[in-house]
DNA sequence: CTAATAGTGTCTATTAGACAGTATGTT
DNA sequence: AACATACTGTCTAATAGACACTATTAG
């Protein structure tokens, strides 16, 4: 050892093949809000909260749906990787990016060993209209919880995923709940766990930051932004205690959005307070 | 395309070597608490936070210090590199693990393109009284922030590190501060910024998990605990509104802690309360 | 006795939960 | 007028912050 006389020295000798390569993706859980159409000219619009799929059309998991997601280039940056595919996807630059977390079992994929760092945007769908690629589809995203298993429902127009998730007891020596797939219909790869994951990272964070204004649009009324945290906390929340909470998160506009069948409502807008 | 009929004849075909593949590590910070004697019979000893770093003897980085940390063999799930690390860097197993952060710039390694998930682990340092291996040592970890600044310091019976990274200001697309190291000694890689990330994340979650009793032996007095608490959120706390928060974390024993030159103190340990 | 920590009581300020009530559009 | 939502007032419960006080040991 320490056959080498200096750093420059034992890089020019370097050689890089004495561990065997591995091959890194990234996947990304692309979350936005989408409104359904209510027959009942009073009520609202029922909200949902939706993920991007995409249609496999090659090898493996050839017709399934997954995840947006592709290769890291080997002179690319990690988190470069995520804005090159999102960019790619939706046309669009500038969407709102967190890392999630990075899944690396031995064979989560059938071609080889790949490792998968997953992120999570969030995005206005109406910034994108008309600009998604054909094999991209919106899923809205339900999900309900009970003795820690966890079905999810996703919904397209089209066609309707579901999986189930146990959340296995941990124990003292880690953080995370070991995620086991009971069912799982028709997604590809581990990718009903990255969507999980993704579904209690934005439920969590939703709580303590403000982390949602970049699924809403410029102006929205504290209504449908009500609305947005109830699909994802998945619970009523109570008016005056919800508008009290957001109070100093937004900015009252001279806007009036009108035409509901009811008592009109102020539009509002986000308000970035640095505290 | 689609030249496969099936996904076993695309598999047999598959030719891994389409994207360039790269190396993967990963690096740990194991974080303890530490004692320091104080020459007053009567006071309590000051306690630290403190991480374990390992020499390096080897290029690149040779004499620097960095954490523990190694390959990701191409058939080991990518959590069990930092478990078998773990367990051959303190001969002990069962230790409290969670992951971090990948971090992959490209230029991070200049060996070659090596893409690092980091992982944080938390222990009692009394476990391993005498297990550790001869190249690594505890440093006393202390930080002070101001106008976006951290200034860290990292105390050995030998040796001061010490290095200095701004936060600079988020934006709306992604969730982290990014952290750019302004100053840094004797640190190997781009350790200061996962030192950073583990500060802060340990920082965070022990206002909301019950993680901090990793660190802690089976009994121990409020007193000790709350100075733990006090040096990881790096400010004083009042006595009874921290007992308020803890008591039901925690079960009282009958044993007591004499000897101190003051009051004695009750023995507690932790109590998991499934909720 | 003294210094130092252990541990408790209580007042106040702030925040969260609950519910009832009023206001105002469209059909 | 009826309905559905917008928006507010207020009472109560729970929690957090502050400070003062008592208790108990070694030296």
């Amino acid at each position: 050892m320490n056959k080498y006389s200096s750093e420059e020295e034992f890089l020019k000798h370097y050689d890089s093949s004495v561990f065997e390569k591995l091959s890194m993706t990234t996947d990304i859980i692309i979350f936005s809000v989408s409104d359904e159409e209510v027959n009942n000219y009073r009520k609202l619009n029922k909200k949902y909260f939706s993920v991007l799929l995409v249609k496999r059309d090659d090898y493996p998991f050839k017709d399934k749906w997954c995840l947006p997601g592709g290769f890291i280039k080997i002179d690319e940056d990690l988190e470069d990787a995520p804005k090159r595919i999102l960019a790619n996807e939706t046309n669009i630059h500038n969407i709102y990016l967190e890392q999630l977390y990075t899944f690396g079992s031995v064979n989560r994929d059938p071609r080889m060993r790949i490792v998968s760092t997953s992120y999570m945007a969030l995005i206005d769908k109406n910034r994108l209209k008309d600009k998604l690629n054909a094999n991209a589809c919106w899923f809205n995203v339900e999900y309900t919880e009970k003795d820690n298993i966890v079905d999810v429902i996703l919904t397209s127009e089209k066609e309707i995923l579901t999986f189930k998730i146990k959340k296995v007891l941990k124990d003292m020596t880690t953080d995370r709940y070991k995620f086991e797939v009971l069912e799982n219909d028709r997604l590809a790869f581990d990718h009903p766990l990255v969507i999980l994951s993704g579904i209690e990272r934005l439920k969590n964070k939703i709580e303590y930051t403000d982390i949602v204004f970049n699924m809403m649009p410029e102006y929205f009324t504290l209504g449908e932004l009500q609305q947005v945290y109830e699909v994802i906390l998945n619970k009523k929340l109570l008016d005056p205690a919800f508008r009290r909470i957001i109070a100093s998160k937004v900015e009252k506009t001279n806007k009036i959005k009108t035409g509901e069948g009811h008592r009109p409502s102020y539009l509002y807008k986000y308000k970035n307070v640095e505290k």
